[in-house]
DNA sequence: ATAAGAAGTAGACTCAGTCTCATGTTTGAC
DNA sequence: GTCAAACATGAGACTGAGTCTACTTCTTAT
């Protein structure tokens, strides 16, 4: 997660008929650091801590944006708090775990979980399917001992 | 999803040392009826629209209860707004099929789902998966067409 | 260089969910 | 049955995420 990250979000963005500016691009540098799933309020005050002033609006806009291309993945961990974090084109698709205790959010992958949630969505006709989230709940190491 | 239920719940309350009360009984008998996956907002409104009053906090208290007890399931399908079922104690474990076009949620299971999620859960040591959700995003079939 | 319109800002606004506290009920003890 | 302690409840204030609005500042095509 990197300056690549960054020159492919914005030419997509290009592409896709959105000018350039400067909040989206703090926004976006900000996500290429690659910490895993800020909230919007961390990412508008982080931006906000580099001297920039950003409104709410613009870091929701820009996240809005990006979802919809794909360049960002929005995750629901069950908080009331959404968390965006970059996804890389190619791939790198991961779920979560979720203490419950600690709220810690950490991302895994498993490629029997893809291929079984594939042949389930071939399955059910009555449903496109999309995008779809695997959340577990739990408790982290730390806090279970 | 019925009258035993009801009797199932309050037992269960009891036995865990709550007391009983008329706002709790409204909130069960409601969420008896079995209409899937209701937000809380539906359920204080309904309760009202039968004639009684009821506060939001006694809404949200039972069914924090409930959640505690195993006898409702919490369901987040990322519109910002948590869903709530009632579970019944011998199982029946399904997951949730969102349309992000009209909003509906419709339940599904798949017992191949949780054989695989239940075998990822012991190959993750450092976490002790207790609950997991399942939410495939997509189009409904009168959205899609 | 300029004008059209997208992008940005601040802050008011909405709405889910939480908290508080005075009041109403339940329950166990007598 | 009566009583009091303790739990349950209701109204509404409060919080915090996310949306909307009105207005200003840039980008970009010409």
């Amino acid at each position: 997660m990197s300056a690549e990250w960054i020159e492919y979000a914005e030419a997509r963005l290009t592409k896709a008929g959105y000018r350039r500016g400067a909040s989206r691009r703090a926004v976006i540098e900000l996500l290429a650091e690659g910490h895993c799933a800020m909230t919007a309020a961390e990412i508008e005050e982080r931006v906000r801590a580099e001297g920039r002033a950003v409104g709410r609006a613009s870091v929701y806009r820009t996240l809005e944006q990006l979802e919809e291309l794909h360049l960002v993945t929005r995750l629901d961990v069950g908080q009331g708090t959404a968390r965006y974090e970059a996804a890389l084109p190619g791939g790198d698709h991961h779920h979560h775990m979720v203490c419950d205790t600690c709220g810690k959010v950490e991302p895994f992958e498993d490629p029997e979980l893809e291929r079984t949630i594939a042949r389930l969505a071939d399955r059910v006709p009555a449903f496109t399917v999309g995008e779809h989230d695997v959340v577990l709940h739990g408790e982290c190491e730390r806090c279970a001992s």
